[in-house]
DNA sequence: CATAAAACTAACCAATCGGTTAGATAAGTA
DNA sequence: TACTTATCTAACCGATTGGTTAGTTTTATG
């Protein structure tokens, strides 16, 4: 009855997500997205409404990439050596791809302020809120472990997380390396 | 012989730094400066000579106005405690400008990427280098450390305030506590 | 008081921003 | 094959970007 796409919305929302990776959400202009997504704007918008609704989309997609590192990480028996898993294995993730660009997420929670798009906001917190519980969630298993505790070492270790996701931006992975083993020293 | 400023360039870069701090380097505009600094774009351009000078500027006036603490730190007698303090120290010195602005220089380092203006990255690199020293001038006082282990926990603590830096913008404060708590449990 | 030099205002610049739209093109169906 | 409908290209939109410049105002000095 009408003309077929000639791009996979899938397709092409994976290479703007690793556009705003590397470049932020306000640096990535509708040109580079054009180009790197190889479609025309009328096609971008026609697909995802808006250059937010696009960057929405490349959230969920990231979110999808990393989620075999939380699924890992809530499996895992390990205890506290299964969230130090998670430390190297997102150093891992990063490097893989393209070395220096971080956690998207945590690359847009440094970049926007309060007057943010309140969705962008919703997603950023779901996920941060997602991996400590998944940390709560093994450290309370430990079973010398208070619900204080827990709650004071899970607050240690989602922002430690945070440090990491930065530091993978600018840090040497010996660096990286030192810092992990320290982290895990005082749980 | 000829006319005077009708304004002072310390003063107004102090308003710069200010804007650049709650909204990064991209987001902030010549309009907003103007706004903000009181003064018109030539005189911004005469004095400052583009938007990348007047920002190296404010990375200046910020790094003075936080003088005070690496300061306090250098001079610390108190050992790895004189360290916590100086975290402590940098988690008020952020509520008291305005809440949830971070540090401008981590800030300006998550924002940036490897093509950004050589001279902003030497500030960086120069400041947390700094940093970096004077921690592990601190630990290594501490006659009960290897150089080895000084070089890894000074990995670790200037990452671990890089963590505290961003974390300052999007965490509650009693969440702060306890990383730091925990931060310095390990060393 | 006249003059020279710097500081000011405000209009202006090309380029780019996110976003829209008119018209050409393609394809499943009647 | 004709028609309908969605997708495509490409020109276009007003607003804003960082930056410049012509011309007016101020002021210390000769």
């Amino acid at each position: 009855m009408a003309r077929q796409k000639a791009y996979n919305e899938e397709v092409v929302v994976e290479k703007a997500m690793n556009l705003f990776w590397r470049n932020g959400f306000e640096t990535t202009s509708m040109q580079m997205l054009e180009k790197e997504m190889g479609i025309n704007k009328f096609s971008i918008y026609a697909s995802f409404g808006s250059k937010n609704g696009l960057f929405l989309e490349s959230l969920k997609c990231y979110m999808g990439k990393i989620k075999f590192l939380l699924n890992t990480l809530e499996n895992s028996d390990l205890g506290i050596a299964g969230i130090k898993k998670y430390f190297y294995d997102f150093i891992e993730f990063t490097r893989e791809t393209d070395f220096g660009k971080g956690c998207l997420v945590t690359n847009t929670a440094n970049e926007i302020n309060d007057e943010a798009d309140e969705k962008i906001k919703q997603v950023i917190g779901q996920f941060t809120g997602q991996v400590r519980e998944a940390f709560a969630s093994i450290l309370k298993r430990d079973d010398t472990k208070d619900q204080v505790l827990v709650d004071q070492q899970a607050d240690y270790l989602i922002i430690a997380m945070v440090g990491l996701s930065s530091a993978t931006r600018f840090f040497a992975q010996s660096q990286l390396d030192n810092y992990i083993e320290n982290v895990f020293n005082s749980i």
